[in-house]
DNA sequence: GTTATATATAAGCAATAGCTTAGAAATGAT
DNA sequence: ATCATTTCTAAGCTATTGCTTATATATAAC
């Protein structure tokens, strides 16, 4: 996971692979089958990775609009000039005949708008947003926003990446 | 530039491109050095190709923000399943360590935002948007949120992508 | 302690990567 | 028409690609 979100899919060889795992190419070719299918466990396992380190706060039951604010400021500071998303990497780069993978990357982002609508419904009843917020609407914008900032975040300087997210979240208001 | 946009640099090979190009693999390496090389001239490339064929409107001195509402509300419609930007799939395949490619890819997105600072000095002027409009904030934003259509039009459907759209002009509101 | 099973390594496979050389065909100037 | 220059093609270079085979080593069962 970590060298594919490091190199991207094209990019990174399995003889990279095999030395940045630590183990051999047959142990690899045996335990993962192909290139591929060690590129799609990595996908799911990013999902994992970032249910328990990015968005575990996000996905407890209390979490609200505030906390979702707090988490998109403070990724500002800390992730402009980083890799981004692994899973938004991957959908800019592999090709949309890539079936198997496209669809990894697809449950993906319905992962995240799932979150995105549990965070809104529940600010919709701690009365952090009003009752006729289209929680639809909203959680697509918000996933475009997400999309966004990955790219952002490799791209743009903190503080335009921070204007960035203020404004987005500025929007619901 | 057509096949880099279609495959994605590193999937990219010479061979390809030969067949694509319609010229032989000497050809190519006598005029364009290094595969690299011809990858940041079809980046330039491409940066005129969007102003004469894409941006061409929102260029014009006269355009507005009625325009760009209009250019973006659109580009819902037709770009749902399609290539995405070749700048923004480039700035999130390729290693932070290419100078040369990153350097054009931040000239790209300065381009754009520059364009979207015009739009927003313009529609002040008009007043399409309030005077107290905040240009700098409001282009990053912009900025971001069209590099966040580009993913969004890869995986998304066209009617998710139409909302996060829409919701983005509202934004501005 | 021996045997069976799993897991490691090293070496090597054909195919393709980016790039170059050698030489033919086309072009343009005189 | 000739000659020099440019621009083409075909072939081939070494290195690396994703993947396998053959073989050794560790593990586990009885």
């Amino acid at each position: 996971m970590q060298v594919f979100w490091s190199n991207g899919y094209e990019a990174t060889s399995v003889r990279l692979l095999e030395k940045e795992m630590g183990i051999n190419q047959f142990s690899i070719y045996s335990s993962f089958s192909s290139k591929k299918n060690l590129f799609i466990q990595s996908l799911q396992r990013y999902r994992a990775y970032v249910k328990q380190n990015v968005y575990h706060d996000l996905l407890k039951d209390g979490a609200g609009w505030n906390d979702f604010e707090t988490f998109l400021l403070g990724s500002a500071s800390e992730s402009s000039g980083n890799r981004g998303c692994l899973v938004v990497n991957s959908a800019a780069e592999i090709d949309t005949s890539e079936k198997e993978i496209i669809s990894e990357i697809n449950g993906y982002f319905e992962f995240i708008r799932g979150m995105i609508r549990n965070l809104l419904y529940s600010a919709i009843q701690k009365k952090e947003l009003p009752a006729h917020t289209d929680i639809e609407k909203q959680s697509a914008f918000f996933l475009g926003v997400m999309q966004g900032i990955s790219v952002a975040s490799r791209t743009m300087k903190g503080d335009q990446l921070k204007d960035f997210i203020s404004l987005a979240l500025n929007q619901i208001k």
